[in-house]
RNA sequence: UGGGGCGUGGCCAAGUGGUAAGGCAACGGGCUUUGAACCCGUGGAUCGCAGGUUCGAAUCCUGCCGCCCCAGCCA
């Protein structure tokens, strides 16, 4: 549709629109999403996947998935699969473009050949700490490493007795001949491929070198006839380099274009140091529903839908600070869950009330809206009975201004029941309330009076005896600091320990024994909730995605400065 | 203090010489058998600062300030 193209325009796209008009790659529009298979995909991915497939879709062009895998001590299949799996629950599809950069290493290393052989490049020996004194600082200029004139034939020896193993890890490297004391230090002949006898998750022992992300990233967009590679502003230091590789081996040239990278406030976006959460088991897995990865929102709850929609409004800048803020994210993750999720009644923190005029045996079923804002989505038949439960919330002895929940004397409405009167306050020894003894009005069957008499207040209900025992866990954000690497505290040592609450013995209506791992709830008046993966048929465990907003909340807490 | 970038309301972000979009947040009000959703409305930006060019500058020029990236045989 010609109008949302419009509205979901970006630069990035009006530089592709740009070369459309010129011509520059014919019409052709091919954008590729290159992760390393070295961790989970966060929702800052979710960014740069959003933007490789949208551009490439909006433009009538492809993108393909290529797994950057060039460093095999830090990946693995795992990963691999756990990228595909989180990509394709986004709901973007690579079809029959799958790559992986290990796939060109053939090639990759005929081209360094071809490099060597034009005196683009050389085997240099210096020691690892030795290469770096010798590049010197940003200030200062950098030193020529003593190999740097050694002859083609010598370092096209070298590189393929590299190649046959012959050396040891470090020894030696591939070294592009640029240029010693460029202002860019990413030009000081950086290195192009090192030894590594190490064993790839691909290729097995087939090779004891690797080329670098320098050398690989720009010939395997090119061999794939990428045109546009979209990067984050990192690169954009690299960017020459990028050009330089392309240039001397006269191979189709692809366009870089960085733009800034998403943050989101109370949580990291670093594959490492998520990794490292989860390394150090404070989180349950790359999929705690607290962590910011794509599985880990998948679990929490939120929709496909929800997370685009969340990067969509974002936008797209180049600004590499900018952090976004959560609240943010739970309006698209509820904007999305509230016409989509069935509605349930569900206790969290129960309280019981006893109907002291409702027959004892007595059993009723009221069909309530399965949701309210779609007609299609039907109805529910929920058991009523003389026990119920109530949120120990909704009740106050002493009820504050503008509380219009129940309190003693006071009449509310249970969601599609009855109107109750609360008659009747039961204690514990200790003195804390354990029990309502609460009248019903017959006449207001189905939450409407005959004589026409408003109740402000509606609360949510489960019958005590169908009530479903859950366990809920509670999720909030995982620091407290908006910045956690910003914070006094190490960030590893900076988790809030309240970013989870496991509430036990909560009450749900009984239709809720069906629900499946994954299933999404509203539980009326509470928020979103989803069915864990761990969840089962005897023992049902729900997460809770966001809060509904709650404007007795804020009045709540204003109250409460006040005072 | 070398190079590359960025600075528009609380948070994102349009706009690229013609007199500051939009979203989120905030704050009012309406409606309501979810204090939700929905609807209506309000406030807020001397466009980092200072000069200059121009009839006219967020947009062009100069200087300054602040923030981010680069010294992996990581990506």
């Amino acid at each position: 549709m010609a109008s949302e193209t419009a509205a979901g325009r970006n630069f990035v796209h009006r530089i592709v629109e740009e070369h459309n008009a010129s011509g520059r790659f014919g019409g052709e529009v091919v954008t590729r999403f290159p992760p390393e298979p070295n961790g989970y995909l966060h929702v800052g991915h979710v960014k740069a996947i959003a933007l490789d497939f949208g551009t490439a879709e909006a433009y009538g062009g492809r993108c393909h998935l290529r797994f950057d895998d060039t460093n095999p001590s830090k990946e693995n299949d795992e990963y691999v699969d756990a990228i595909q799996r989180d990509v394709r629950w986004l709901g973007f599809d690579w079809g029959k473009h799958l790559y992986f950069a290990s796939d060109h290493f053939e090639q990759l290393y005929e081209l360094a050949r071809q490099l060597i052989r034009d005196g683009h490049a050389y085997v240099c020996e210096l020691s690892p700490e030795e290469i770096g004194e010798y590049r010197g600082q940003p200030t200062r200029p950098g030193r020529p490493s003593p190999w740097r004139e050694r002859p083609p034939e010598e370092s096209l020896d070298l590189f393929a007795r590299m190649r046959a193993g012959e050396f040891p890890d470090g020894s030696r490297t591939l070294r592009a001949r640029i240029d010693v004391d460029s202002p860019n230090m990413n030009l000081r002949d950086p290195v192009l491929y090192r030894i590594q006898h190490v064993r790839h998750h691909r290729t097995g022992d087939a090779w004891p070198i690797y080329p670098m992300y320098d050398f690989t990233h720009p010939l395997s967009d090119s061999i794939e006839g990428v045109t546009h590679s979209l990067c984050s502003l990192e690169f954009e230091n690299h960017r020459p380099l990028y050009d330089w590789v392309l240039d001397r081996l006269g191979v189709h040239h692809p366009q870089q274009i960085e733009f800034g990278r998403l943050n989101l406030e109370y949580t990291l976006m670093s594959k490492r140091k998520l990794g490292e959460l989860v390394a150090s088991g404070q989180v349950d897995g790359w999929d705690d529903p607290r962590l910011p990865t794509i599985s880990g929102l998948r679990r929490r709850g939120f929709t496909p839908a929800s997370v685009r929609a969340f990067v969509e409004r974002v936008g797209m800048g180049r600004k590499d600070d900018a952090t976004v803020e959560w609240a943010l994210l739970e309006h698209c993750a509820r904007e999305d869950l509230n016409r989509t999720s069935q509605r349930a009644l569900a206790v969290l923190d129960p309280l019981r009330v006893v109907l002291t005029n409702y027959p004892e045996d007595q059993v009723e079923h009221f069909e309530l809206a399965n949701n309210p804002e779609d007609a299609s989505a039907g109805t529910r038949s929920v058991p009523f009975g003389r026990e119920l439960f109530i949120e120990r919330d909704d009740f106050r002895e002493d009820p504050p201004h503008k509380f219009f929940r129940l309190a003693p004397g006071r009449e509310v409405r249970l969601r599609g029941a009855y109107l109750v009167t609360c008659q009747e306050v039961v204690r514990d020894a200790d003195g804390s309330v354990v029990e309502l003894r609460c009248s019903y009005d017959p006449e207001t069957r189905g939450g409407d009076a005959p004589d026409g008499r408003k109740v402000k207040g509606t609360l949510h209900w489960v019958s005590a005896a169908h009530a479903l025992d859950a366990e809920v866990r509670l999720y909030d954000k995982l620091f407290s600091h908006p910045r956690p690497e910003d914070a006094e505290v190490d960030w590893r040592q900076a988790i809030d320990p309240a970013s989870l609450e496991a509430r036990r013995g909560c009450k749900l209506e009984p239709s809720l024994a069906k629900a499946k791992p994954g299933d999404r709830f509203q539980f009326e008046r509470l928020g979103y909730f989803c069915v864990d993966p761990g969840s089962a048929p005897g023992a049902p465990v729900f997460n809770r995605t966001v809060t509904l907003r709650d404007t007795w909340a804020k009045l709540a807490a204003r109250g409460e400065k006040r005072s």
